[in-house]
DNA sequence: TTAAATATAGTAATCGTTATCGTTATTGAT
DNA sequence: ATCAATAACGATAACGATTACTATATTTAA
């Protein structure tokens, strides 16, 4: 079961890359559509899998009913816009020994952990203002 | 569109309170149905909602595909074990403080967060050291 | 006790995701 | 360059979790 190179996982990536937000697939898809009109949804649902895999992009599983693809690897925490929806980075102060401090008073193995922040983001604030 | 009572809703919530895992609608439902046989999967789901959307329990989506249901409404952490699938309560040092330290560099209004801390929870590890 | 409103059971529909399958593309060896 | 193997594709069906629909039953306040 090697990986073979494929044309649709290269443009999938490289659509991802280019994004500061965290698409879903359907997004990724309706997107990459636009150059590739032929491919298939199961296809990106394929390779975002096989990328999520391969450790070369995050799958983020944020609470609202589809997964959201991040390309950033490294460990950093989001944001959950109530509102809209929208899934943003929210780069912050070192907080890693969180899992030193759950694991003072749990039993098992704790190998790491997902937080994701909930409120509204800066876009609709501002809308909201506007409305007043 | 005041609520009404009903035997059903005050089945599932007692169902829920005796319960120190965290079922799934579908958990509930078959287990509810060992009392009250013709209880319907939807009346399950709808309860289960509207539970939540009163404050008097927690739904939790962990990642797994499917919600997870808590009747404890007080902010505590859950661990889910990437083995045996099961949430299980975290209780651990105060780090609420961690909405501020978010805030510090997020230009949105921060007003909650969710945390899932991942490992082997201690019944699979036990298991693993038997089968050695 | 009655009428309005809400909840129910049963079932169909929806949504996100995964699986299947016959065809096409990639790859390493000739 | 050609070939055979094997992985990936597009199309579509299947799936599991959840939500919507509808005719009937239950709750509740007057």
């Amino acid at each position: 079961m090697a990986i073979k190179y494929s044309k649709q996982r290269a443009v999938i990536k490289e659509f991802l890359q280019d994004r500061k937000d965290h698409p879903t697939a359907d997004v990724v898809y309706t997107n990459v559509r636009k150059a590739y009109p032929n491919i298939s949804l199961g296809t990106v649902y394929r390779n975002l899998m096989l990328l999520s895999d391969m450790g070369e992009i995050q799958r983020l599983r944020v609470g609202d009913g589809s997964d959201h693809f991040d390309p950033n690897t490294r460990e950093h925490n989001h944001f959950v816009c109530r509102q809209c929806g929208d899934v943003l980075d929210l780069e912050m102060d070192d907080i890693s020994g969180i899992d030193q401090t759950a694991a003072k008073s749990f039993r098992g193995k704790i190998d790491g952990h997902r937080i994701y922040f909930y409120g509204i983001c800066e876009k609709c604030l501002q809308a909201e203002q506007q409305n007043q």
